[in-house]
DNA sequence: GTCTATACACCGATAGAC
DNA sequence: GTCTATCGGTGTATAGAC
């Protein structure tokens, strides 16, 4: 009885090859700059003939939008799994939220560059590459929502605060830690302004 | 007896050339963004062909420099006026430089793009042309010196502060208020945070 | 100083053979 | 699915006539 393969070959190779391509996207884009990737570029570096790069995907920009829904993918899996050991105490869960999305952001420049700037001119997301950065959104509101913070205000206050610590490093102190170290600080105004409890002093034996 | 004209109508004339090409790259910059600035569209819009714009410029980075240099002379010019305006007492006077750069810097994306992003690829402001961007950090600096703000934390601080709301601004609410209306608040974190003394009552009858 | 003409190096994308 | 060949377009910049 001749059955159907239970593992289907071809469509194992034609996923390796695609993500062959995002590879080396990622890689041109780190060595000179996200609007520097070109087809060309791509195909040579993984020995192909530049048009045959239309056998996988449709347009360069398909290729931008594969990349952003796969690092916002990562994102989500990396917070979701770093989110269950940030401590239970409101300021030290907020000042972990603040610090795990900084370091990722600081952590690679063009991946921030695609995830959260407008960088790119004619690339748009596409409704499906946009899901996990909604579901992301999602899992952030719900952390601070734990927290006690629910007004938009405040979560405004929060991203800008956060966000404006990231570009000032990303744009001054590249590889740095001038505005990392600065983190803590920043949150811990935050945390006053919302009236978050204070920190239990840490460590102290039983009275 | 033959003198030198006390005009140089020959320079005069070169002057206004050069300012047509920097007001019509400006043009392309707010219609079209900032990295769609075409010698081509730039001769188009002032009836040249694009060679004859190399009698004006070096090249194409030179006419990006020439703006860059334009608009940080504009800004040192605007802040210097509106500075002596700004209240005496120290958290007013923080509040009005804040409020004045976040309000210069949203009413203008490419502009803003173009001072404070490094957007453009290959280009950097030649020295000639960053000198007026150095001397309107020193009036900044010495405005929040004169509140009593000396230490560069401090300084980081604010710049991510104010930066962070701006760019917020720009990216999620163009044209809007949402973050423009939490720059007193912001201010007022930084300003406790750093020990300013509080606002005096407003136009108390003296007592 | 402005023009015409052109060089040169790219780019994304398509057609059609194999 | 990959190839060769090519199209039609972008862009900056230079040479030389006027």
């Amino acid at each position: 009885m001749v059955g159907l393969p239970n593992r289907d070959r071809k469509a194992e190779r034609r996923e390796a090859t695609r993500q062959e391509i995002i590879t080396a996207a990622w890689e041109i884009a780190h060595e000179n700059g996200l609007t520097s990737v070109t087809l060309r570029e791509i195909a040579t570096r993984i020995g192909m003939q530049p048009p045959s790069l239309y056998s996988h995907f449709a347009s360069k920009n398909a290729i931008y939008d594969a990349m952003f829904g796969q690092v916002w993918r990562d994102f989500c899996v990396a917070l979701e799994r770093a989110s269950a050991s940030f401590p239970a105490e409101p300021r030290g869960r907020l000042l972990a939220l603040a610090g795990f999305y900084f370091d990722f952001a600081v952590s690679d420049l063009e991946r921030h560059q695609l995830m959260d700037m407008p960088m790119l001119r004619d690339f748009r997301p596409s409704e499906e590459a946009y899901r996990p950065a909604i579901e992301c959104y999602e899992i952030m509101r719900s952390v601070l929502t734990g927290i006690g913070i629910h007004r938009q205000a405040d979560l405004d206050m929060y991203t800008a605060l956060v966000g404006g610590l990231v570009n000032q490093q990303l744009a001054n102190d590249p590889g740095g830690d001038r505005w990392r170290d600065l983190v803590p600080r920043a949150v811990g105004l935050l945390a006053d302004d919302l009236g978050l409890p204070a920190q239990p002093p840490t460590s102290r034996r039983k009275t």
